[in-house]
DNA sequence: ACCTGGATCTTCT
DNA sequence: GAAGATCCAGGTA
């Protein structure tokens, strides 16, 4: 297992939304905690931008927890979706301006045990493939809101090797917006979320 | 105060 | 293929 401990700079996730998203492809999201620790590779990403980005949140709000996504590129952007699930995005750009990247699926790498026990499920391809399951396998909570990325050692990106091949379509689980091909994934990888539409438009 | 609409996942049929 | 779980913030009153 390669060392995990080095984390992305701040001048990684201070470009465009879009390249942010391509390029967390392959990287590995590290999570600590007293029970140990879990890490996988990113497989899946969503891209999501400001005003011109009627999906984004940040589109429609500039309160409470979404205020994120015009801080610090690096800082973790953490909410809760249909009242269940915490979601994971990596904000993005410079200090002032919007963007964020959702982390959707990961290929378990450390820890998969442990996973397993967060998750319930013995199944290694469904801990983390998609974007509320790789939270929970890691442990990743709205606590965890606001947490810099670059130096935190709670919860860290780390170099891995960079995908082969990339394919990108539009966005999922949302209404407005999808004609933007802002879904990046690792083609052929058998962790991306298994939605419906994961399958649609390669390429 | 109440209502509504989600960047989802699991468990049914 | 459909429903249920269940939180949070904005809009409307």
């Amino acid at each position: 297992m390669p060392e995990l401990n080095a984390h992305l700079e701040r001048a990684f996730y201070e470009r465009p939304t879009i390249d942010v998203a391509r390029d967390l492809l392959g990287q590995i999201l590290v999570s600590e905690t007293p029970q140990g620790r879990t890490a996988g590779r990113i497989v899946e990403t969503e891209a999501y931008r400001g005003a011109d980005d009627p999906a984004s949140h940040a589109a429609r709000l500039r309160t409470g927890r979404v205020e994120a996504m015009w801080g610090e590129p690096g800082i973790a952007y953490v909410y809760r979706s249909y009242g269940i699930h915490a979601m994971l995005n990596v904000v993005t750009e410079p200090l002032g301006t919007t963007g964020a990247v959702l982390i959707r699926a990961l290929a378990p790498l450390v820890g998969v045990d442990l996973m397993r026990i967060r998750r319930g499920l013995g199944e290694e391809r469904l801990l983390c493939s998609g974007p509320g399951k790789l939270c929970q396998a890691l442990a990743i909570g709205l606590d965890l809101h606001s947490t810099d990325l670059v130096t935190s050692e709670r919860l860290w990106i780390t170099p891995g090797a960079s995908p082969r091949d990339v394919s990108l379509s539009g966005r999922i689980g949302i209404s407005r917006g999808q004609d933007h091909p802002w879904r990046y994934w690792i083609t052929g990888n058998p962790h991306v979320s298994a939605h419906r539409r994961a399958q649609s438009s390669a390429e």
